[in-house]
This record gives structure tokens, sequence and C-alpha cells, in this order.
DNA sequence: AAAACGGACAACCGCACGCAT
DNA sequence: CATGCGTGCGGTTGTCCGTTT
């Protein structure tokens, strides 16, 4: 697949957004909404492509954007959730309202980085890239990393001013031996299904075959423990 | 006072994936 | 089925600013 340069074409800003920049997208997407990404820049008069613009709204634009120092229990929940998902920032992020996995990415590297490998080795946190196929979590673990985190952020938008929904005291150490057993064997829709399962409720996955092995009961343990233990799915 | 240095954070880049055609 | 587009993600780079020398 041959992919366009983004940000390459002639005549397209790069660099900080000034105020005025700013100001247009959030009034274009205030009224209009973030439905192509793509076609946005153009629409709302900006000279910036429309991943730039994409990147500035989540990460710094959004009204329920989360600024300030991170909390003590904020900073315990990124080390734990890191030893348990690796470099998933977006992952990690979902577990914190407000947050971007970018703020939490560079949270990590400046911050809790060096002072988590005086705690223990880092096993996941290699610099180099991955691809998908060379590492038992998935890059992307689309489906249902998609569709969760959609949950999550879907539930935590929708009680936004309400609700902080993480739990500190959420036990970790247990996710990692949920982790280690069965999170390697784990298959995509296994998970979909696990969480179809756990929530009650569709959460728009497709697949109805069933599963009664054992992977997947512990699939189902996993991801339970993953996203009740950490608190953000709430027992709605 | 100014240069050098380093930390923090914003922004960019390239890849992978889902989906429409 | 193959192709291309749009988007999300993680790694990396760039820039600003405070601190040190």
């Amino acid at each position: 697949m041959v992919r366009a340069p983004c940000c390459e074409r002639m005549g397209l800003k790069k660099g900080p957004w000034t105020a005025e920049e700013d100001q247009i997208l959030i009034s274009f997407i205030q009224r209009y909404g973030h439905e192509n990404w793509r076609a946005l820049p153009r629409q709302a008069g900006l000279l910036r492509c429309g991943k730039s613009c994409r990147l500035r709204w989540i990460n710094y634009l959004r009204p329920d954007i989360k600024r300030g120092n991170f909390s003590k229990e904020e900073e315990e929940t990124i080390i734990k959730l890191h030893q348990v998902l690796g470099n998933r920032w977006s992952a990690i992020a979902s577990r914190l309202p407000g947050r971007t996995d970018n703020e939490v990415k560079n949270f990590w590297h400046t911050h809790l980085k060096k002072r988590s490998e005086h705690n223990y080795l880092l096993p996941s946190t290699t610099t180099t890239k991955r691809s998908s196929h060379d590492m038992m979590i998935p890059k992307r673990t689309t489906n249902v990393s998609q569709k969760i985190n959609h949950h999550i952020i879907a539930s935590n938008y929708q009680a936004s001013q309400n609700i902080v929904t993480y739990h500190p005291t959420c036990d970790v150490e247990d996710l990692q031996e949920n982790n280690s057993s069965s999170y390697s064997e784990s298959t995509q829709s296994n998970k979909e299904e696990s969480m179809q399962s756990i929530n009650g409720e569709n959460i728009g996955t497709e697949s109805a075959n069933g599963h009664g092995d054992t992977s997947f009961s512990n699939d189902m343990v996993f991801w339970y423990n993953i996203f009740m233990g950490a608190g953000t799915i709430s027992e709605s």
C-alpha cells in the first residue's frame, strides 16, 4: 500500500500552533465536529495537515483535557499499568480520565522511567519499533482495545464532570499473574468475547462462536481484571 | 551576564490496521 | 481479493525555558 506523505504538501504549516490557529480549530470543531480530519483543515481554513489538527485537538484543545501535574495516584497507576501493558500509552491513558497518551508518555519518560528502573527491570520498554508480529502483545489490539477504549472513553465522557473512575488500589500484581499465564495465549476474538460477556452488553463485536476452553476463561479473567481492577469500566 | 546544559512538553513521523471501494 | 484512504498509535525530534557554570 502506498501511503501519501503527511504534512509534506506545499504550503502546509509545521511547528508550534498559534493562538489564532487554536481558536479556529476549536470553533470549527465545536460547530461541525471532526468527522474527517483530512478534510477538516481545508474546511476550517487552516494551513495544517489533518494529522496535525487531530493531534492538537486530542492532546491540547479538547475540553475534557486535565491540565497540570499528575497526582500521586495517577503516577502509581501509570507505573503499575506500565508493568502490565508495556508502552501502550493510549491504553494507559484511557485509564486516566483527562490525560492523553502523549502526556502519559512524556510524563513516563521524564519522571517515572528512571524511578521505575530503580525498582525493576522493564522488559517491554525497548525503544525499537516493533511490529505486531514480533510481540506477544499486539501493537494495536485494534478490535477489542479500541472498542474497550471507546467504551471507556464514552463512559468517562458521559460522566466527565462527575466521576473519576480509576481506583488506585487496583491489584496489579494479580493482573500480572493473569497476564503471564493467559495473555500471550489469547486470541483477539477471545478478548472480544470476553469483554462482551463481562460487560453483559454488546460493545460492538461480531464473532458469535462459542468458546468453552480454558484459555478463553483465563482470558476472560485477565481482561476482566485489567479493566475492572484498574476500575474504569464501572459496574453500570 | 552569558553560554552551556538539561528537563519538560509539544509536535512530527512513519507504521499498522480497519474499512470502503 | 487487491488497493487506497483515513485514522490511531508509539517512537522520536524540536523547541522552550529554567538552572548551572
